[in-house]
DNA sequence: ACCGTATATTACGTAAAGGTAAACATATTC
DNA sequence: GAATATGTTTACCTTTACGTAATATACGGT
């Protein structure tokens, strides 16, 4: 339960419908690629989940759980490194997730202030850009003149 | 003169210093490396320069000129690959800036444009951020708690 | 002529986040 | 039981803007 916080989860009825779901579904279900669940599992971003006899990966709530809080953090900016770096302290501590947070929270204020500082640059930028783009035209009317 | 507009010409006392310079001494003029003068001459954003008997580059008053101008459109975020048109368009019609002028302001524009689109997600952003971060202190607070 | 520094060319390395392909095993469906 | 779909691993490819190294000449001054 405790995870389902982070990862945004809606929690609608709460089936108990824990069977595990193989890769190409969950794949589509979160509209991402295989490849790309496999690669998290590479760099260590996924707990290595259960596999069937084939070998094939199989993906609890709990995981699908996981991967949901992945993207949740991805969509805001935040880099895989970083990402596995809060892995790293979940795995370790038992997936207790109470451990995880106050390093999120701090690499979460860390991530406004980078953004911040983004907007600033950007907001410089632009203006910059548009005098530029006034001497420009400038430039192109005088010589139309001439 | 026409380049000296868009690179940003000081033009203190315009002294008649003719005198070609080579690759070293640019860079550390313009705080770049050698590298990256070569580079940019290698994907073609300069036109080749002047060479000396033994194939040493040279280079003159506009040659100078037309890699200030290149520097300052990347602090503006262009990417080298925009520029390429530009240049392209500058060596086609044989060095003709005002041919020039009309890519260069749909660029401007364009970017613009993009720079405000990113503005406008990264504040999006932000709130995201802070709103999960909020989430996040009241999980810990509550788990304090109990 | 010689020395030391600067330059030339070629070519491989880097970071991020996967894409894509090859070659194979497994699972499902008719 | 053959065809089809899905899964597995390994490993090289992509993009951007150069960094870095290796080897070979060239330049400038004495």
């Amino acid at each position: 339960m405790a995870i389902a916080v982070v990862a945004n989860e809606e929690n609608s009825m709460n089936k108990p419908d824990t069977k595990p779901v193989q890769i190409g579904e969950l794949a589509k279900n979160l509209g991402i690629t295989t490849r790309t669940i496999r690669y998290y599992e590479e760099i260590g971003l996924m707990g290595r989940t259960e596999r069937l006899g084939g070998g094939t990966r199989t993906y609890t709530k709990e995981d699908i759980l996981r991967l949901k809080f992945i993207l949740k953090l991805k969509t805001m900016g935040i880099s895989l490194k970083e990402i596995q770096e809060l892995s790293d302290i979940f795995d370790i501590h038992e997936k207790d997730f109470t451990m995880l947070t106050p390093k999120l929270i701090e690499i979460l204020d860390n991530h406004i202030a980078r953004v911040d500082e983004k907007m600033a640059n950007l907001s410089s930028l632009r203006k910059d850009i548009v005098e530029y783009r006034i001497r420009m035209t400038e430039f192109l009317t005088q010589h139309d003149r001439t």
